[in-house]
RNA sequence: UGGGGCGUAGCCAAGUGGCCUAAGGCACCGCUUUUUGGUAGCGGCACUCGGAAGUUCGAAUCUUCCCGCCCCAGCCA
């Protein structure tokens, strides 16, 4: 990241950035540590991305640490393939955890001596109530809890009751841990909540080593402790467990005291993202795995060809705040055009081809066309593309009967083939259902590079391949996987997938020179958008991915006639 | 109806009593440049900060009441 990057980051202010901030001026911090916090049961997706970048990007600015620990606590639904997955996703974001890689599993040990600690205290017990029977006597948002029978059983039995879990003498569900807090709380989450509870489950990292495993709240703010770290970041729904964590904190011995902080995650429009709803899509073979192109997760939109820059970038934009809000998906475009265009490699690319051949063109005659790779950056120089009498154009750049302001190619009209000839048509032929299949054209030999000595002016251009010279590629054209901007709303969630999200088009056209091609580097296929050669590409059988296509005042224009009543 | 959180333009979001007759970005609408109907440039887009009272010389910022939205009753995280 370069020194503008970073003051531009700088400059964004969010509400966490205030409290480190703070905390620095008023001493209660000398360093800043913070950590991102997955559970292994999914891959990642851009919501985290958000938190990501807000953990990292904290540390850093303050020249501290951020720690990649996982929260495996759950046997049930955690696997290795998900810890791999989102240590290759938060790599290739662009941070690095360094040492710090840690597992709350690390600290089941020193957890299981809290636990048996605050049993000590008589500020935990072991309790025999079915889920069932526990939900009643928790009582409901307004009213309040009853006891457990076992509430007030005496220390020596909690102790070996939960000596005895630990060692495995008991099935799934017999018996719990419970903090003793208040059963009349308002917070549902101080209304003795479980510590503890018998999994019979392999853990992926300690095996069959435990039968017992903690909760997420009582293995999270002791790893924070046990880790040292200062701020403690995350989403809204914990709120209401802070007073839980800071309670475990106040009672038990730990090395250090974090704090915690939530702010809003991300909602998307035309998008899901929660990992409930992406799981669903994947078992359900809606999408072609977690990353699929279409897939707001990490590894989607890797292989759909989007940098992480545009990722980060949309980070600082959408800012750091507690209201709830759903960013527009315009805006992750608009970072993802707006670095792209500065990067990406021009090239012509023909995605709906159509035959065009110019008559008064030798036959059988090649020359080569200078083209610019990049006219956003001076250094990317200029490469040399064939023309021949023989070429494709796209099919929507040619209209017998054009609407008003439509200047691309029609019969009798002159247009720019781009960097090479100005063009006219001569005659469309057609088959028999009467479908426009070829153009018989001519070309001006003064105005090679595109420009005529006569100065006349042209005003539409289009790009172009030589047919002889092209080579062919599958490109995936995507769309929004759901066209209800709040998916699942209105019923069911599968009903609002749409139908067209993605189209494969075979036979495209491209220049040669992208024959070899870099799988997931960007290139501009001008006019048409922005393309990343999927990974399942092969030099024989090409196939690209469209990351996103280019702005369209053009469509926009027709779409608005259409609309006016044509 | 218990507890907690939040309400600034279509969407994000600055702002923490006076330099706010409210930043910035996205989207949208014009125009200009252009061998990408792209990019870039220029201009437009909240007399108003959920509402109402009040405090004050002065409020989006403080107080009170009201309204709306979100989260919590897993031995998930």
């Amino acid at each position: 990241m370069n020194e503008t990057d970073e003051t531009e980051e700088e400059g964004v202010s969010n509400f966490v950035r205030d409290v480190v901030r703070g905390d620095f001026s008023s001493g209660k911090t000398k360093s800043v540590v913070t950590r991102f916090p997955p559970e292994p049961n999914g891959y990642l997706h851009i919501g985290h991305a958000k938190s990501i970048c807000l953990n990292f990007g904290i540390a850093a600015e303050f020249g501290g640490r951020c720690h990649l620990r996982f929260d495996d606590t759950n046997p049930t639904n955690e696997e290795i393939e998900y810890i791999e997955a989102i240590k290759k996703d938060v790599t290739w974001l662009g941070f690095d955890w360094g040492e710090h890689l840690y597992f709350a599993s690390d600290n089941f040990d020193k957890l299981y001596g809290f636990a048996v600690n605050l049993i000590e205290q008589e500020k935990a017990y072991v309790c025999d109530l079915c889920p069932d029977e526990m939900r009643e006597f928790r009582g409901t948002l307004t009213k309040p809890g009853k006891d457990s029978p076992r509430r007030n059983s005496p220390v020596d039995g909690n102790l070996d009751l939960f000596a005895r879990m630990k060692a495995g003498e008991f099935e799934d569900g017999k018996y719990v841990l419970r903090a003793k807090i208040d059963m009349a709380s308002g917070n549902m989450n101080m209304r003795d909540p479980v510590l503890y509870r018998i999994l019979n489950a392999s853990h992926p990292r300690t095996g069959d080593a435990w039968h017992i495993y903690p909760t997420y709240d009582f293995a999270h703010g002791q790893s924070d402790a046990i880790e040292g770290i200062t701020h403690s970041i995350c989403t809204l729904e914990f709120t209401d467990h802070r007073p839980l964590y800071d309670w475990c904190i106040e009672n038990l011995p730990v090395p250090s005291e974090p704090h915690q902080y939530e702010f809003a995650r991300l909602n998307l429009t035309y998008a899901v993202l929660s990992k409930r709803k992406l799981m669903q899509l994947v078992s359900e073979n809606l999408v072609n795995g977690w990353d699929d192109p279409r897939m707001p997760t990490i590894s989607g939109l890797r292989r759909r060809g989007i940098p992480p820059e545009a990722i980060r970038d949309f980070a600082t934009r959408i800012g750091v705040t507690k209201s709830d809000s759903t960013v527009e998906v315009e805006l992750l475009n608009h970072c993802v055009r707006e670095y792209l265009n500065k990067i990406a490699q021009r090239r012509l690319g023909v995605l709906r081809p159509l035959k065009v051949v110019i008559e008064n063109y030798p036959e059988g005659q090649t020359e080569e066309v200078g083209a610019i790779n990049n006219p956003e950056n001076e250094a990317s120089g200029r490469r040399m593309v064939p023309f021949s009498k023989v070429l494709y154009i796209e099919q929507n750049d040619f209209m017998e009967d054009p609407p008003k302001k439509y200047y691309r190619l029609t019969p009798g009209k002159e247009v720019r083939f781009r960097y090479a000839y100005f063009i006219t048509c001569q005659e469309a032929i057609k088959d028999v259902a009467g479908n426009v299949i070829e153009l018989r054209c001519t070309y001006d030999p003064e105005t090679k590079g595109g420009n005529s000595p006569d100065g006349r002016k042209i005003k539409g251009t289009i790009h172009w391949v030589s047919a002889e010279h092209a080579i062919d590629a599958d490109i995936n054209m995507y769309e929004h996987l759901f066209d209800h901007p709040n998916p699942g709303v209105e019923g069911d969630l599968i009903d609002d997938i749409n139908p067209n999200s993605l189209t494969t088009l075979t036979g495209c056209k491209l220049e040669p020179s992208l024959a070899n091609s870099v799988v997931g580097e960007a290139v501009q296929f001008e006019r048409n958008g922005y393309f990343a050669v999927d990974p399942s590409s092969t030099p024989d059988h090409l196939i690209y991915n469209q990351t996103m296509a280019m702005r369209d005042s053009w469509a926009k224009i027709q779409a608005k006639d259409m609309s006016a009543g044509k």
